[in-house]
DNA sequence: CACTATTATGCAACTTGTTGCATAATGTGC
DNA sequence: GCACATTATGCAACAAGTTGCATAATAGTG
């Protein structure tokens, strides 16, 4: 349950409204841990419960009133136990190598397809990435611990897109070499 | 839902147990879709109703008796329409990266932990995989489908562990070169 | 003899994540 | 004037995943 320490993360910056943190969750911590605005709402309270997070309410007259909520004492102690405890890596699930697995069964065409699509999208992670790199990590000092550690975030997404993306050229490659595929009806019953 | 796309893809190539598939969400298949065992005897009741698995029972003296499972015809249909179906690349949620760009408020040496046995992971991963590729996989035809794809799959998995393992490399570099963290109290409260 | 592992199945409770909807005010473009 | 986007919050229902436990037989280890 790392989705009330990635809005302590946020928090631990400056305080947010459930809004903010849902746009930040679309971006920048988005690409580390995804979480829509219901999750987020949901997880407020649970935070506030357990005394991490405090809110105040701001009132607003041409808009709906905000929650404003800011990390307490408590919360950044409870973050920094938590960053000492070791999470496994969360368990892969990936549809597209499921079809892979079973390519003799499917419809070859439709998969070659879908690698191309996603091809394209690693491919345009990678130019945001590189493009955050460029704007915002220009001169990252190396003994700014905030700043290297969230340079060494976006260089994972280099590595983890440049894989994908090389994988997918050759899967395209292999895919379109292999004969057509017979055994795929094009409706069923 | 792909789990039931998951267990049809292994009574694809024959009928098996609960048990049985269990093992396989273990290794092979389980590279790229992990389910425990509970998960998969209810999917198996799930596939059931909707007409896609047939069951029979094999009465053992010795043991438990056995629910065993074979894919129906529908349940093959239903394989190949969903084979066509794009389904987006899982989000990603890494507990790890979520510390790494907190590393201002948390605990840098144990984070710097954290990597190392992470790289120890990876390393073991691309060593298993690169045995099963030199077992299995000695001299695969590029013209039959099935073993294109496994093949494809494993590849997937030798890129994306190389690239994470060289990131961690890079990462347990950049992290030791950090002056120490002076603001990480070792007991809370 | 007790403990553990393997084979084989399953329920119940709980936590997470997803989807659809609702409200409410204001500003913008056609 | 109407549709749509933005700001801002939230409920309810459902689907999926996790954890803990229970049953039941056999075989091996200390």
């Amino acid at each position: 349950m790392a989705l009330g320490e990635a809005i302590l993360v946020c928090l631990a910056e400056e305080p947010l409204t459930g809004y903010d943190l849902a746009k930040s969750f679309d971006t920048s911590i988005g690409f580390f841990w995804r979480a829509d605005h219901q999750q987020i709402y949901r997880e407020l309270k649970r935070l506030k419960t357990n005394g991490w997070v405090a809110d105040e309410l701001v009132v607003q007259t041409s808009r709906p009133n905000k929650r404003r909520y800011s990390i307490t004492p408590e919360g950044r102690a409870h973050l920094i136990a938590w960053s000492r405890e070791s999470h496994p890596p969360a368990p892969v699930k990936d549809d597209l190598m499921v079809k892979l697995y079973s390519l003799a069964d499917v419809d070859i065409d439709s998969v070659r397809r879908q690698i191309v699509d996603r091809l394209d999208d690693h491919r345009n992670r990678l130019n945001l990435y590189e493009r955050i790199e460029r704007s915002v990590y220009r001169d990252t000092p190396d003994d700014d611990a905030g700043a290297v550690g969230r340079l060494l975030g976006l260089r994972a997404g280099f590595a983890y897109e440049r894989a994908w993306i090389r994988w997918c050229e050759d899967a395209i490659e292999r895919l379109s070499a292999l004969p057509e595929s017979d055994l795929t009806p094009s409706h069923t019953s």
